[in-house]
DNA sequence: CATGAATGAGGTTTCATTCAT
DNA sequence: GATGAATGAAACCTCATTCAT
């Protein structure tokens, strides 16, 4: 986990202009991926992640400044990844679907890859990474779609915090249990979802 | 000549028989507690701990076999804590009382030092851990509280599980906000444990 | 994080794809054998390998996955080196001079660097080592001279256990005692050798 | 192996006036011939042969100014029980016989606790040892024994060194190889000593 | 651009030895 | 004397990063 202390960037060095590269980064930040479910943090270095993707290693500093980089990237693919389903709730018709949709793609996104989704959650709160990874737009997305569920709620911002918090514990512990049946997980979460925002809601 | 076959086990290495080193030994286990806390994974390491503790590296190495030995004394120092302070639920009257008391000790104990309760929540999941670090005192006494709470809940195991993965989701993502009001917290996470009993229960 | 499993395997870690890295490789094996030669055991650590061989020690940990590694190596080197001077015996005509080869060809490697065997030697025993250096290739060698040379000999598979023995033995301590006739050490190991063959052979 | 630069003594601190304190200094002795053979030089420590011996480290060093000089104490205990048994041999009416004992005497001595011979073979031709291990009186010995039995030997030091050198190397491979039957490897051992011994001597 | 050999700071761990009790 | 807790120099080894080819 530790890294030298060099302050470094954290974007990618280069932004992929030809379709080659952007392939090299795309496979990188996949075997980063890899490495981090089937190895954990012990083991997630980036010699090794550029031999998982076939690279070699100067290659992988070409397109990542750093190690920690390549996390933020890692990070950052994902929770693009959720955050574009997630947004598919918003079409939904009631408040009460659309959060149900949204439960659905947290409960789906976290148990497709469970170690690497709790690892990335971990990840996301090291403080060496802080204010690169910004979880605003997905609580942006939460906020409104609890407004819509929950429109007297008086402290929709918390709530919705809570909401995120509430569901990523249930579905890491989940996954790291190794549960596997996903609509019995949902519909666990749907009770503790619906449950704290009606009773939160009329305080 | 060298290298030994290194059976690293996490027990501590020897019972101190005098009192000057079991404070040592305290000493060392609150000082890789405060290394946690103020840096984090990263700046934890044997040194640093010994340095914070006041002792030789060979000290420490003299009463831990290895780092991780070290992690698992810090974890079973806090669980105990935690353990010890929940179990006066039992002596409740109620079982709401009883679910009631236990929520305010989790939020307590998450809230005094919320860095390393979440650090260690970390620790609790490596793999190098895994069964060193046993859960199921606590588990069990969840499940026999939240039996007396909602008695007829059709699975009071799974129901347990989830309400601690509730509780510490809710928790420690408020530690890492930097919540600091205890009582507000804590009607938000009642609000989402019995919201959940309510409504798994009649499932 | 830490602590791996430490599998740790004894052959090299990389087989050198470029030339510059062959010479890197051998340079430290050479290094190795100079320091087990000038300082003993006691000092032959991977620092100092590492800065005889001029090169990095993290250089020697990309060659050799550990200490014992390089030890091996460097048995292997000088194994190598000893049979394929040995073989030549083979070529001889009668089986006496082919023992008499072989007899001039240990006397020569033991007396050219007599620390280094006498060390190598002591090596190999070590439990540790067990199994990673195989003698078999040797023993066989011996083993067929034996047979050319004492053909009605009732065991040739310990006479020729027997008759490294002897020869090992009987230079280790000619190159410890700092002897440099190898005229006058390797008539005394014929009588040795064949006095032994002639009174165990009738047996 | 290693220890440390400083240069100690190797002479035990105190003559045992005492019983008690002799009594210590044997066990001591004892426990560093049974680390030795159970554990080889890896394994030899200080700390290991205190426990083993039931002592504390502290009073380790109350008899032994350090590593070095237990060490020694092991030798000279061996070798002084050699050499006792093997002074016998003076008292027998050949030259032959007295060489047959000795050698018997060797073959017994080192196949008892093989292990432990060996290492002391090994552990006597450390620099750091040298000086403080003699091996003067044994070669004398020996000297005097081959003087009779091969009167006429135009180099009686050299063959005794030779013979010393054959009977351990032959005696040692038997050990590591877990030979266990004392006559064969005694007529084996005569074979190779006698055989020396007649084709030396006509030089 | 790609490669992978080389680097070395920094972390882990051992063990001979000392010294307060 | 005996004890064993404490020490720290020195060994082992890793991995992020650089740079010559």
């Amino acid at each position: 986990m530790s890294q030298r202390p060099s302050h470094k960037p954290f974007r990618p060095r280069k932004t992929p202009a030809q379709s080659r590269s952007e392939a090299t980064v795309a496979s990188i930040v996949e075997a980063a991926a890899q490495v981090l479910e089937s190895e954990g943090f012990d083991g997630f270095n980036t010699n090794a992640v550029a031999r998982r993707a076939g690279v070699s290693i100067g290659s992988l500093y070409q397109y990542f400044p750093g190690k920690d980089a390549l996390t933020v990237a890692l990070i950052r693919r994902e929770s693009t990844r959720f955050y574009e389903d997630a947004s598919i709730a918003l079409s939904k018709r009631s408040g009460k679907a659309a959060l149900e949709y949204l439960i659905g793609a947290a409960v789906r996104q976290q148990l497709q890859r469970p170690m690497l989704a709790r690892l990335l959650d971990i990840a996301e709160g090291r403080p060496a990474l802080r204010g690169e990874v910004t979880k605003t737009e997905m609580e942006e997305l939460v906020e409104t779609i609890v407004g819509r569920a929950s429109p007297r709620h008086p402290r929709p911002d918390v709530a919705s915090a809570d909401l995120l918090a509430i569901v990523k514990g249930m579905v890491d512990a989940a996954g790291e249990r190794g549960e596997r049946d996903l609509d019995d997980l949902e519909r666990r979460v749907r009770a503790a979802v619906f449950g704290y925002l009606s009773r939160s809601a009329s305080e």
